[in-house]
DNA sequence: CCATTATTTTGACTTACTCAAGAAAATGAG
DNA sequence: CTCATTTTCTTGAGTAAGTCAAAATAATGG
């Protein structure tokens, strides 16, 4: 579990200048992954006090900027936020509550980057939603 | 390219009744693939003279839960709906200019559908986006 | 400690879309 | 064809999630 310093590191090393509003949602979205901005606001103002609506806007856009964090948005979703970037990692989203967890690369490393056809587009991301079922919600419904 | 009864048999089939608005939809999203709400909009407007927004909200969510069109919303856009549907394609999108291109299912059929680690969802599609630069944006920016 | 530059606050504003009630149109039965 | 029923469309208000901009405040290098 990171500190405090640890993403004051994390701040300075993206040379993104250290402010308790972005030590404070950089903890937020880690502790809290695939959170969405109100979430994350309301983790934020727990532990800070005051802090505008805005300023987490910002920060979460800075941080994405940044590569600090990772913004992901499936359909019918408001955007949220996960801490674990970098790894070309997936996510699965239970079409009835709308929970998600990580799903590692199915076909080893850069999945499906190799279109059939790109019509002459420059690729360097495949993304990947799968969408299903949550065990709950699976188990639910066969009920 | 579909005529008018085309699509009024396609309505018929899906048990939705025909309505000159409905078949103005379907035809503007078949002529203008991955178009938005808005531009569907003023396609249809042209054809029919008057409609109101409303309908054509309406009228996109009953042919999506149809299965007449399909609805797409990459990251960062507004929803999108085109006519191919059932054939698991998936699409590239240029970050620049938000065009999008149809790209066939990489890896053969169901593609990518075996993830590593469910963690126990039920899963019943992948969806794919590719994302990059389309050529002309590409040609630009190494200019 | 100061100056500079970046960040945060405040508050108005937009965009894309939903909700609801009544009017109008489509369909099946007679 | 005509009517009754049900669906769809129009109208107009309302909402969620976010953006924009200006002034106030805080972080950093010197």
């Amino acid at each position: 579990m990171p500190t405090s310093s640890d993403y004051e590191r994390m701040l300075r090393e993206a040379e993104l200048r250290v402010t308790s509003p972005r030590i404070a949602v950089l903890s937020a979205v880690h502790d809290h992954p695939h959170a969405d901005t109100e979430s994350i606001f309301g983790v934020v103002r727990e532990s800070l006090g005051a802090v505008s609506h805005q300023a987490v806007y910002d920060v979460l856009k800075a941080l994405t900027n940044a590569g600090l964090v990772r913004r992901i948005q499936p359909q019918g979703s408001v955007a949220r936020y996960e801490t674990r970037v970098g790894d070309n990692h997936h996510h699965v989203v239970c079409r009835s509550c709308e929970a998600i967890a990580d799903i590692d690369c199915a076909v080893g490393h850069a999945p499906c980057l190799t279109a059939s056809d790109d019509h002459g587009f420059t690729i360097d991301e495949a993304e990947v939603v799968y969408w299903g079922l949550c065990p709950d919600c699976s188990t639910a419904q066969r009920n």
